[in-house]
Parts: structure tokens; C-alpha cells; sequence
DNA sequence: CGGTCTTTTTGAATCGTTTCATCAGGGGTT
DNA sequence: AACCCCTGATGAAACGATTCAAAAAGACCG
């Protein structure tokens, strides 16, 4: 009554059901006259087709998930918004799952998502403790592309930026600037990206004799990037330069630092990592860490394609991408920074 | 062989179908001794419930689609966050679907949001082109809440803001500082929002005797924004203040600006819309008419369980809020604007 | 008019759950 | 032993589409 099914249609045109369905999926199999008759019906009953029974019998959906750490942040919606047509052209529907860099969270999604039988998942896991979660789902035949994250030995295609050699960068132009006690701002250091970034940064660092002081926060966002700052400001010995795992954290340092007088770049330099669209339009233009976010997604979407293509006989991939230093003025070096 | 069904968890168990389905919805039914052999079965075979087979049956999803017009914009990602608690408490989940202020998407996105028989929808259209469409749904069945938009004489609940009066408070603050050309920046004019914001503007300017250049874009981002400023630049008679429809168009407009040199407030003042967190960390921090971003998905989600509850003797409610002037550096007034 | 092809259409089986009327097996009462 | 109750378990009937072997309907020829 309330829903109109192919039953239905197949009455009122005097069709049987099989007809309907061709008409519907190989319409060049049904006589022209019939067609037409089944499509009139269709649209006097504004028949809709009934997904989940499609599914049903295919076994599969046509989604693809792509999970997140945090839609929030402009890097994410970028990746996204680079898998998408490649996704879209091949037929299928994109959902955008965010985890909150929240291993439970992540994992309900998962389990959703395998319930929902997708066709392949594009994920940033937050950290390694879901690695075993993401194999069963492979092992089940859905396909997995690690983004924005090395494989390592796990079992998956992988799209990836080399963070160590990106953590380099950053440390060496603050280091290259004369700055001589550099902060780090970010975390969870659970977080593999983040932890990479640090240690690129700690080996310039120790390289070039340098003193790195390490604020771990507890995510990053705008908010962590300014309490970051609250405690730093009160140490004794402050660092002249501060060195942000992602963008929303430098945005709030930057906040915070402009707050309390603190001058960017002359007192106090900053770098942040992702180069979002935001880091050019900031209070003082971000000098940055560029990854290729959108690379990052089409690459991620073509390897899963790939994968669903090649079926048994696919080998997986590991894409690693590499970083480029964007320099602007929190960092301009023209000033020599205070002792 | 390759997907394990609750048929195989019943023979492994030795049980019947109905026995394992009743382990997993109405645990408290079956005996504590059977219950537990069925679940060992279930993690012995690795079992995974197959949603498509639980909606055919249940004629429903359990999924909310929210439909918004650019992910990317923090606007909408903050209004997502502030409908998701109250969605995934009700044991649904949430969907983000982007039209990116494009008709053909967004009818796209409706056509497999209606497949797939979703739970409701929340949606911020495009334009009027969509409306019966949008009907469409709801007299299938599925209640659908305006968000960010009067539902008019549409048979829709919605959440909405006073747009108009988010104009006039913008005008309003530029006119009182002495401005006597403003700018409007923002389009296309076909989505209501826009219209409503320049028709607040052009009231005041009006009733006060100032010129108003309107700048139309064919989005609102920052290049809309950055590509309007090089235009107004060209101008003899130049706006001493702009209104950008959003922040996004705004924070271009004040990239370009700076850019060319033109500073900000002393020669050209900025507003945005929206106040997302970005405004306040601005290069200049932004003046813009703030709106209740998270309260107005809460609100929307609130009102579409509503309905779903009440069933067939609900009544569609439309709530409006004020939106509220934040003034920031960007039209500092302290300084006199030049004539 | 019978026979051979080709083009269309049919109808039943299938996908994996949920639901619900029914049935089996104990207890307990008379 | 006959009866009723109660707790648990069963199995078949949906749900709505797709698929495919088989039947029907034409078309064409001799």
C-alpha cells in the first residue's frame, strides 16, 4: 500500500515482474512498445526501487566508505573531494564516515560498514589497535586502501606522504632560520602521522644541536593549538620557534600567540603541516608543509578500483608521496629571530 | 561459501534460523545455555549480520542523510556535529551527502537517498528547483527538515535563520562606522540564503542613503571571493567597506585585498557570515554575523525524530533564530574610514 | 501448413533476515 | 492421569529485486 513495488508496476502495465526488471536494467532486451507501456506505469505509480533488495541479491552494495579523522579539518574534505569523481565515474556512492580520531568510534563505523557489505573502504585509521579490525574486513572480501598511511606489513594498499622526511623540512627551515629552542605542538603521539613528524623533527634537531621542547596534545584542532600556547608562554625559557603537527593546531598557536602580544614571526615563528586553503588567508600567512591532498585521494580511489578489477590476482601497492616546504611570512627569515 | 549467513551459524549451533536471529534482538528470550552456544558460533565463523537482508525486511533504513551544500565549509560541518549525538543516540546513523551547490548533484544524491529508503533527511537546497523532488519524499514517506532555510508554504519542518536580519545587522554596522559604498560580494543570487542577506543589506543601505555594489559569484569560496575584490579593484569609485555572504568569501576577499596592498580596516573594512572558527584567526580578525551553527543541527534532528515519532497526526514546526553581530579588527571603527 | 530461427516474455528460485503462529517439553495442580 | 501454564525453540512466510532456463510468439522459408 504505502510502498509501490515491482509487483505492482508489472500489474498495472500487464507485464511480469522479469519484464520490469529488464526494462529497468537491460532495456535494449525488451520490445519497444512493452518499454514504453512499463515506463508509463513506473512514473503514474512513482515507482522508486527498493535498494536494499538489490543489494540483497548482488551481495554487495555500490558504496564506497572513506573514514576520516576529522571532516572538520580541510585536509580531509580535499582527500575526499579527490576520490570522489573517480569513485562517482565508476558508479558508485561515496559516504564520509568521521572517527574523531576516536578508536570507537572508528571501530562502530567499521562494524557498520561491514554490515552494510560496502564495496571497498578508503580509511585513515587513528591508530594501530583497529589493524586487526581492518584485515577482517578485507578478509572478507572488502577491499581496503590505507590513506594518508604506509601499509607497513599490513595486507593493504596504501597511499601515503612521507611525514618523517616532512617533519625534516619543517625542523630544518627553523633550525636553517637560526632559531635555537624549537616547540613541537601536537598529538596524540599514538597518532602514527604525528609521531612521524616528530621524529623527523627531533633528528634535525639533535643533528643541528638544537633544543626541542614537545607538547603533546590531546587532538588537533584550534583549541589544542591555543592551550599549547597558555602553557608554553609560562615557561622560563621559551622557545623562539613553534613547529605544529597539522594546520588547525598552528591557526589556534597563532591565535593564541597574537593574543598575548607575542609578534609572528619576530618573537616567535610558526610552521604548521598540510598547507590548507585557511594557512595562506591566516592572521600572519602560515608557512606550511604541503601534502598533495587530492593526489592523496584519487590515488586512494584508483587503487581500490584496481583492487576490485584485478580480484584474486592483485598485488598491493604502497604510494608514497613526498612533501614540499611552502614558506610565508610566520616564518620569514629576513628578521633575525631574538636571543 | 565465501559470505557465512545466520544458516550457517544455526547448523553449526544446531539451532534453527529463528533461535539465532532471537539471540541477536531479544537475547532475553532464548535460554542462557543455547545463547551462548549460538554466539560462540557467531565468532567462530566470523558471522556479520547482512544490513540489506534487515532492511528489505524492516522497509527502512537506519541511516539519516544530511544533504548540505558545500562539506568543505565549516558552516556545515559544525551544523553536522551538532545534529549527530541526538541522530546516533536514536541508534541511527548519519550520512553526509554533498551537493556542492550544484542542482544535478543534490537530485542525484535524493534519487539514491529515495533507493535507499533512508530513516529522513535533513536538507539544506540548493534552490526552489528542487522542492518537488524534495516533496516527493516525504509523501513516500520519508520526513524531511529544512535546515538553514523557511520551509515557506513547503510541507516541511525546518530550522532556519533570520537571514534577512543578518543583512541588516551587517549593513547596519558598516553604515553606522560612516561607510558610504559598501560592496556585497556572494552568489549565485538563486540560493535563498544569499538573496535574504543582500535584501537586509539593500534595505539599510537604502533607508541610509549609501551605495551598494553588489558583486555577484558563481560560489562562495575563496576564490569567489579573491576574483570579486580583483574586479571591485578595478573600480574608479572604489567601496570603502565589503559584505561577503559567507566567511569563506570573505577570507579570500581578504587575502587579495592585503595582497594588493589595500589595508584592512583603514582602507577597505570586511564582514563575513557564519562566524566559523577560522573568522576569529583571520590575517585580520573577521567581523561576521554569527549563527547558532551547532543548535540548528541539533535542532533539525530533534525535529525530524519528532516527527517520526508522532507519526501521522504530527504538524510540521519551522523554528527561525536570530543571528547576532560579532565586530572584530576587520571593521575596527576607531579609525575613521577614508573619504 | 510444418519446421526452423529469432526475438520477447515468463515464472520460479534465490539472496539473508525477521516475525509469528505453532509446537515441544517440563512443572505444578487437581 | 488429565489438565493448564510457561518457557523456549521451530519453521515457514514474507520483504523486493535479479537471473535464467524455458516457454511463447513471430518471422521466414520451403
Amino acid at each position: 500500500m504505502t510502498t509501490t513495488s515491482m509487483k505492482d508496476v508489472a500489474r498495472a502495465a500487464g507485464v511480469s515482474v522479469g519484464t520490469v526488471s529488464n526494462v529497468l536494467n537491460r532495456p535494449e532486451a525488451v520490445a519497444e512498445e512493452t518499454r514504453s507501456r512499463v515506463l508509463a506505469a513506473i512514473s503514474d505509480l512513482g515507482y522508486v526501487r527498493n535498494d536494499s533488495a538489490r543489494q540483497l541479491r548482488a551481495g554487495r552494495s555500490r558504496t564506497v566508505a572513506v573514514v576520516v579523522l576529522d571532516v572538520a579539518n580541510p585536509f580531509f574534505t580535499d582527500v575526499v573531494r579527490g576520490a570522489e569523481p573517480l569513485i562517482e565515474t565508476a558508479g558508485a556512492v561515496v559516504t564520509v564516515c568521521d572517527s574523531g580520531e576516536d578508536v570507537r568510534r572508528e571501530r562502530r563505523h567499521l562494524e557498520i560498514l561491514e554490515e552494510q557489505r560496502v564495496l571497498g573502504l578508503l580509511i585513515t585509521p587513528v591508530d594501530d589497535s583497529s589493524a586487526s579490525w581492518i584485515e577482517r574486513l578485507s578478509g572478507h572480501d572488502i577491499p581496503v586502501v590505507l590513506v594518508d598511511r604506509g601499509a607497513g606489513r599490513h595486507p593493504h594498499c596504501s597511499v601515503a606522504v612521507d611525514d618523517v622526511h616532512g617533519g625534516r623540512l619543517a625542523a630544518r627551515h627553523l633550525v636553517d632560520a637560526g632559531h635555537e629552542r624549537i616547540a613541537f605542538i601536537g598529538g596524540p603521539a599514538s597518532i602514527p602521522q604525528i609521531a612521524d613528524r616528530l621524529a623527523g623533527c627531533q633528528e634535525v634537531c639533535e643533528e643541528a644541536g638544537v633544543a626541542l621542547d614537545v607538547f603533546d596534545t590531546p587532538g588537533l584542532n584550534f583549541a589544542a593549538g591555543r592551550e599549547a600556547v597558555e602553557q608554553m608562554l609560562g615557561r622560563a625559557d621559551r622557545p623562539t620557534a613553534v613547529f605544529c603537527a597539522n594546520d588547525l593546531v598552528a591557526l589556534g598557536a597563532l591565535q593564541s600567540l597574537t593574543m598575548h602580544g607575542v609578534k609572528v614571526p619576530q618573537e616567535c615563528a610558526i610552521i604548521g603541516y598540510d598547507d590548507i586553503d585557511f594557512a595562506a588567508a591566516a592572521a600572519v600567512p602560515l608557512s606550511s608543509v604541503r601534502q598533495p591532498r587530492s593526489q592523496l585521494g584519487r590515488t586512494a580511489a584508483q587503487l581500490l578500483f584496481d583492487e576490485i578489477a584485478e580480484g584474486a590476482d592483485h598485488t598491493h601497492r604502497n604510494v608514497v608521496f613526498q612533501p614540499e616546504l611552502i614558506a610565508r611570512a610566520s616564518t620569514a627569515m629576513d628578521l633575525e629571530p631574538p636571543m
